[in-house]
DNA sequence: GGCAAAGTTCGATGTTTATCGAACTGTGAA
DNA sequence: TTCACAGTTCGATAAACATCGAACTTTGCC
């Protein structure tokens, strides 16, 4: 498969990562992962109502903001949070998304919309 | 002029508020307000380099998704920053939009790109 | 080799967005 | 009332974005 290139954390601006989470799914992932404590997913292990192309199409958007390290492993890639060099750049931001509650607050499994 | 309605920051979801400050002129207007500590802002008065549509349209999305307070006086309507509530609503959100320097650090008075 | 599984890339499409100038609306003052 | 000032609203335009199915690429396995 590819290569996966991570982007410097500190050449990474507030805008951009804002940016990256100013969508549902995008936020939903991250709170995902944040829950899931360190734990790696593959992408269609995420349980995202989303064709195969939207799911990789987000993650790459999320990777390329800095917030996702993505490891090749067989044929999956398996994505975790960057979640100590976050909490060294945006200090608060993780804490931000794990305290605010989702739109829907009844959804369970998949994130809702 | 206009009456100018406020959301209820209970229905704002973090990405709306993610959206709103996913552009860098808008984050400068944030950051403005937060080092003026609760003074006040004519339209006019923040030292953007766009034109007054543009200006009005981004005001108006920071209004929209809860971020700033405006209050009409005379043919001037001043802006200012729903400080106490935005940190009740997403605590720590105001702190990283201070805490995270701006792109170009070099930038004095006005906003960079 | 042949095949399935997991992702990525490639158009294409429809939606949203940023931006501007121009026209419009109130307000206050001469 | 006439004028200027501060913002808003209205097209219009170009760029960015989310979404999908289809084609492609890698990898692992039989």
């Amino acid at each position: 498969m590819k290569e996966y290139p991570q982007p410097d954390l500190a050449a990474i601006t507030l805008t951009e990562v804002m940016h990256a989470l100013s969508d549902p799914w995008r936020v939903g992932i991250v709170r995902s992962l944040l829950e899931a404590h360190g734990r790696e997913f593959a992408c269609n292990e995420l349980p995202m109502d989303l064709s195969k192309a939207t799911r990789s199409h987000h993650i790459q958007v999320l990777r390329e903001a800095g917030l996702l390290h993505t490891r090749v492993e067989g044929t999956k890639c398996m994505t975790s949070l960057r979640e100590e060099e976050l909490n060294a750049r945006f200090p608060g931001l993780l804490d931000l998304v794990l305290a605010t509650e989702p739109a829907g607050s009844d959804a369970g499994k998949s994130y809702a919309r």
